[in-house]
DNA sequence: AAGATTTCCGGCAAAATTGCCGTATGGACA
DNA sequence: TGTCCATACGGCAATTTTGCCGGAAATCTT
């Protein structure tokens, strides 16, 4: 009887939200892709429970919504949801992102680091090697000067905006193909000789209010130095899992992100198959992802307490240059 | 078929470490406790299945224990549990502590800061002030002298090791009272005016293998100078859930840890009520503490990195002495 | 030592979940 | 306009989970 409650909630906040009406099958495929497992079936058997309560409304053919009455509900039952945990942000920021990769634009999720600009030019060369040496989500980024918004934040006087672009971007592309991409956690993974081996740390995403890479390299457990000299250190990196039918596919899609400079792909496992210590789902597969964050942990590392926002907002894809030109921009701006 | 599959499996990996026989009821007791909510009937239906599987051998009136084969099978699973969870930690050191509330004696769970002996000494009028206005667990703690162990640690020479009680012995006690303690997640309190507001941060037990409160502490996200100057701060603490008929009984405990100097319950909520945002499971009430890392945050957010490990390891109770013996004791030390 | 209480354990039935299938409806396409 | 196809949706049966009970062993109490 808990459990019950507890899936018809899940119920009610997945179709809290969309305006127009969802089919189950679209349900369970959000909720799937939100870590709870149940069946179609069982999502269809609390629908019509909804219905006769009166939380829900059933437009035959077309699907359900929510009712004034089952948005109600939710109000009482989602006080928790005050602390924002970051799969919720995750899927919003999902859907909000606009790139098209056939026509490479449209908006791409980037997350923002605050920091003083002669304190970047000062480690730009260390940046930039993170980039080249593929430890960063592709080769893009972008300079925010001093009094430019990006979404709730503004850059204040005398400091720069240093953007790079969110893996969750990866999540968006592939949903606009149709892949669903669950983001389980990210963490520390550890590289010995420059192959990665295991991940030491982890924050699960669904058990977390703040960003877990951000975490890692405001705590200064990162270890880019090593892993840009000798190729043994401990860098951010996500790990999400797939539909084990879409390997195919996302691997190619990985291969034309990589083309324009998005390249995050640093593996991909096999069906049901453990990926460096990791183990799957059933019918699944696990892909892991570089952290986006990563370059600006070089600071945080040599003790420059930097403020950094994973996920801060939208950026269109045409702003974004090569990494190459970060210490000449940088140089304008001082 | 597939949840099935993974109940069962964690109904293994539960009698997996325990070399004498556990009930049914005992597992179960531990899986809720982890968050599993299964009833105990369900648990030895797939119990008897396990025995006819040869996965697990039934010492009937005492319990089961797990075969070879049994644990052949755990290890292909658990290749994940490299990365051990904190909350399998927090468990095992519920167990291993022995503190007797009544002898005032036997050992309590610690946690442990490596800190520069005349750092400390310079913050030991702030310190102390956390521990004075109650942010701290209790009022007790113990310095160690350089080259003296505990747990996997040893300290450093030049370095002094500052213990504060975690506040896993307040698991650890209850236990011992035939209390079972769900300890939830560690997070942010925001305070306004010395009172609790509500938990801007939170980071679940389950989801991670750091301990939050060490995270948000080295990631300077902490306001406890805000907190004991003018009551507005943000501290660590801990959301934890108990039985709601064990309300009564939890009130008088905490009175007597009070009075021994290992005061730490901010708050208990009531039955099935939320409790500064945090709903709880049905059947039960929640409980905050504040946490032990919490006097040595000071340091951090001056800018000085402390290493700082929580639940480092086991202490004699009577080798803790009061807060205000810190400046005196830092003295000889130097 | 006898009785009371607790705990373990399996049987049984009810409830919940899931798989499978057939029907019906809306839209695509010739 | 007729046909085909995808999909929403409910019926039915199989499977899984849970609640409830009662017998038996273990432990505690007096």
């Amino acid at each position: 009887m808990d459990r019950k409650q507890k899936t018809k909630n899940r119920i009610l906040s997945t179709l809290c939200g969309h305006s127009e009406p969802v089919s189950s099958g679209k349900i369970t495929e959000m909720l799937h892709a939100a870590g709870v497992m149940v069946s179609e079936r069982t999502v269809r058997l609390h629908l019509v429970e909804a219905d006769a309560d009166g939380l829900t409304e059933n437009h035959p053919r077309k699907g359900r919504t929510i009712t004034p009455l089952g948005l109600e509900e939710i109000r009482v039952l989602q006080t928790v949801q005050r602390v924002g945990y970051l799969s919720a942000k995750i899927d919003q920021m999902t859907y909000r992102m606009s790139f098209d990769l056939q026509r490479r634009s449209g908006t791409v999720v980037v997350n923002t680091s605050i920091v003083d600009v002669s304190l970047l030019y000062r480690y730009s060369r260390e940046v930039c090697e993170v980039f080249r040496q593929g430890y960063a989500m592709g080769t893009r980024m972008c300079l925010l000067a001093e009094g430019e918004r990006i979404g709730d934040v503004t850059i204040p006087p005398g400091k720069v905006g240093f953007c790079t672009v969110c893996t969750i971007t990866i999540n968006g592309v592939l949903l606009k193909h149709g892949i669903p991409v669950a983001s389980r956690f990210g963490g520390l993974l550890e590289l010995r000789g420059g192959e990665p081996t295991r991940f030491v740390e982890v924050i699960h995403y669904d058990g977390t209010s703040i960003d877990p890479l951000e975490v890692f390299i405001r705590s200064g457990m990162t270890n880019y130095h090593g892993a840009i000299t000798d190729g043994n250190g401990r860098v951010g990196a996500s790990f999400r899992e797939l539909p084990s039918g879409c390997r195919e596919a996302v691997v190619h899609i990985g291969e034309e992100l990589q083309a324009i400079g998005l390249g995050a792909i640093q593996d991909i496992g096999l069906a049901d198959q453990a990926i460096h210590g990791v183990p799957v789902a059933p019918g699944r597969i696990g892909m892991i992802l570089v952290g986006g964050l990563n370059p600006i942990a070089i600071l945080e590392e040599r003790n420059h307490r930097v403020d950094s926002m994973a996920l801060s907002g939208l950026l269109e894809f045409n702003r974004l240059h090569s990494y190459e030109e970060l210490p000449k921009r940088l140089k304008r701006l001082m």
